[in-house]
DNA sequence: AAAAATCCTTGATGTAGGTCAAACGATCAA
DNA sequence: TTGATCGTTTGACCTACATCAAGGATTTTT
C-alpha cells in the first residue's frame, strides 16, 4: 500500500501533500518560518485574520524543529518554554509512574498542539515521542501569551485548544472507566480515521503509526487483548487488518459497537 | 463527629470557618461580591496583585449563585457563558453517554474553578452537580478574557488553571489505565485529604461528600468493589471507615499501596 | 413514630481481560 | 543470505473485579 511523507498516506495523500514534497527538497534554513504561508494554519491557528494581522501572527512561531522517529520533543521534568505545533509526523504523549508503568495519554497528528501540560508547573509532566520522523513549529509560550493579549481571536483560540484537550481527556476517562475492550478499540479507530479524514486522508484506510502495546496503553488494555480484538473485528468482517494497515469495511458496525443504542 | 458549613469539617474547620459563619448570617444581596475581600482568593486568583489592581480584578466576578444539593451549575449542552469559582460546597462533574452510562470526571472543592469544558464548543459537555448546598462565584468568561488581556498575571493564571486540569486528567488516565482497585482508592484518598489539608482541614480525617457509586464511577470501579476495598483497608488497620466518615490511620501504608517502590 | 427510599456491606458466583508461552512475520544488520 | 531483533498473533489458563443477591444502616417522607 502507498505510504507518503505524511503520517498516514491514503488515496488522498498526494493532493494534500504536493507542497510538502516541494518543501522537503529545500533545506530547513531556507524556509520562511511563518504561519501566513503554511497550509496547515487552519488547523493550528485561528481563522479570520486580516493579511496584516497574519503577518504579526507569524511572530508566534520562532523556529522549526525536526525530530527523528523515537526521539522526543520534550520529556517529563524538562523546563517548559514552548508549545509545539505539529507540521509533519505523528506523536504519542505518555507519562510513567515511578515504578515504570507507562500510560500513553494521547496520539497527536499534523496541526495539533503539544506541550500544554508544561504550563502549570513550568515543567513538562509527560514525554512527547515522535512515532515517525517529524517536524514541529516551536512557539515560545511567552510569544503566545504576548500576542494573545494583542489579538483576542488568538487568545480565544488558545483557550479553545486547552479546553478541547480537557474535553478529549474527559472522553478518555469515559472510555477507560466504562467501556469494554471492543468498544474502546472501535472508539479509537473511529476517532483516528475521523481526524485523518479531516486532514484529507481516506476515511476507510489507515496506517497505524503505533504498536499494539502503545494502543493498549492508551486504551487501558494489554497488547494481546488489542491484537485479539483486531482479529475479532476482522473475523466479523468489520475491518481488514494486516499488521499496521487497517481498512474499515463496515464503519456503521464500528459505530454500533461504540454505541449500541443509537445506531 | 463535627460537621460545619464547609465541605469537610475536621478539627481545623472552625478556625477557618469563622467568617463563613458570619457571612452565612447575611443575605447574599448585602455581600460585596469581590475577590479583594474574599479569603479564598489565594486559591482561585493569582497572588501578588497591588490593591489597585485587585480592585479592577473584582470585575471578573459578576455575581454569586447558590446551588442546592443535587442541583447543577450547568448541564451538558447548556450554552457556555461563565466559569465558576467554588466558594462553599463540594461538586462532582460527570458526563453520560447516550446509552446512559455515567462517568464522574472529577470532584471539586472550595477555591477550584469549574466550567472549562465549555470553552471549546461554546456549550458545556458535562454536568456540574452540587454534592452539598453550595455557593459559587460566577465569572463571565468575556470578563475573564478581557481582564486577562490587561493583566498578564491573570492571563498566566487562567492558563495555569487549564493546564492543571489537563495534568490532573493525565493522572486519572494513569489511574484508570494502569492501577488496581486498591491503588486507585489509595490514590483517591490521598489526593482528597491533601486538597482538604491545603484548605485548613485535618490531614487524617474527612467526610466523604459522595456515594460509593460516585467514587466507583470516578475510579472505574463498581460500588461493591469500592466498599470491599474500604473494608479491606479497614481490616488492615490503614483506615477507619464508618459510612461517609474516614480516618486515615496509616498514611504511609496508603502511599505504599499507591506506589510500592518508593516508600 | 412508622414507612419508604437510599446507601452501604458482605457473600456467592461468573467472566472479561490479564498472564504466560510459543510460534510467526517483518525488518535490519552483517 | 543468514541471524538477530522486534512486533504480532494465537492458545491455554488464571484472577481481579463484576454481577447478582440479600440484609443492614441511615436518612427522608408521611
Amino acid at each position: 500500500m502507498p505510504d507518503g511523507i505524511f503520517a498516514n498516506a491514503g488515496t488522498k495523500a498526494l493532493c494534500l501533500n504536493g507542497d510538502f514534497i516541494y518543501w522537503q527538497n529545500m533545506s530547513p534554513e531556507k524556509i520562511k518560518v511563518a504561519c501566513s504561508n503554511c497550509n496547515l494554519r487552519e488547523l493550528c491557528m485561528p481563522i479570520g485574520f486580516s493579511p496584516d494581522d497574519m503577518e504579526r501572527l507569524d511572530e508566534v512561531v520562532a523556529t522549526r524543529r525536526r525530530i527523528k522517529q523515537g526521539d522526543r520533543i520534550y520529556s517529563s521534568g524538562d523546563p517548559f518554554t514552548s508549545l509545539y505545533a505539529i507540521r509533519i509526523g505523528f506523536f504519542k504523549t505518555c507519562i510513567s509512574s515511578e515504578d515504570g508503568r507507562e500510560q500513553v495519554t494521547g496520539f497527536q497528528m499534523a496541526g495539533e498542539i503539544m506541550g500544554l501540560d508544561g504550563i502549570v508547573n513550568d515543567h513538562h509532566t509527560c514525554n512527547a515521542v515522535a512515532l515517525e520522523d517529524a517536524e514541529v513549529c516551536v512557539m515560545p509560550f511567552a510569544n503566545v501569551e504576548e500576542l494573545s493579549r494583542e489579538f483576542p481571536v488568538l487568545q480565544r483560540h488558545v483557550h479553545k485548544i486547552m479546553s478541547r484537550e480537557i474535553v478529549r481527556e474527559n472522553g478518555v476517562m469515559m472510555l477507560l472507566g466504562n467501556m469494554r475492550a471492543e468498544e474502546r478499540l472501535a472508539t479509537f479507530l473511529l476517532n483516528l480515521v475521523q481526524r485523518l479524514h479531516a486532514r484529507g486522508f481516506s476515511q476507510s484506510e489507515l496506517i497505524l503509526r503505533m504498536t499494539r502495546e502503545e494502543i493498549g496503553s492508551y486504551l487501558g488494555l494489554k497488547l494481546e487483548t488489542v491484537s485479539r480484538t483486531f482479529s475479532k473485528f476482522s473475523e466479523d468482517g468489520i475491518i481488514e487488518v494486516k499488521q499496521r494497515y487497517v481498512r474499515i469495511l463496515d464503519p456503521d458496525a464500528l459505530k454500533k459497537i461504540f454505541n449500541p443504542q443509537t445506531c
